[in-house]
DNA sequence: CGCGTGACTCAGG
DNA sequence: TCCTGAGCCACGC
């Protein structure tokens, strides 16, 4: 990226927002820049200059917070490593509980187990 | 102005 | 949960 266009720069300004320890998805980014739509734009930014920028591109994830990376390569791993290090916890496949480390979201504290989690609004309706 | 690329997203089945 | 298809967007050429 050479010139950087408005979009880019809120994009690049947003990212580097994101606190320690938290997360983002490419979506969030997006609206947050304006562009509620233009998550592959993000994902096109990230991806033609997330060192150049220093990013702390290791915080945005998918909408289901997984790492978009292909699982294996050698980003994934570095990825995965640097949001340990920051405390998120990270499966070894490269998922994440974004209800708990999205970032703008009171942490649930709670650990929620798959086969605990409530299954719907029933019980308290 | 159009086309291909990319770490996407959402609704369905 | 996984797979599809359609929609979406910023760039570089």
């Amino acid at each position: 990226l050479k010139k950087t266009t408005d979009f880019t720069r809120q994009v690049i300004k947003i990212i580097r927002q994101i606190p320690e320890g938290r997360v983002a998805t490419y979506g969030q980014i997006a609206k947050l820049a304006g562009r509620p739509n233009a998550s592959r734009g993000v994902v096109w930014i990230l991806h033609s200059s997330s060192e150049t920028f220093s990013l702390p591109w290791h915080r945005v994830l998918n909408s289901k917070g997984q790492i978009g990376l292909p699982k294996g390569s050698a980003g994934h791993r570095r990825q995965c490593q640097l949001l340990r290090a920051e405390g998120v916890e990270v499966t070894p496949d490269g998922r994440l509980d974004l209800d708990i480390f999205q970032w703008k979201k009171k942490s649930a504290v709670k650990k929620k187990t798959a086969a605990a989690r409530p299954r719907g609004p029933t019980m308290f309706s």
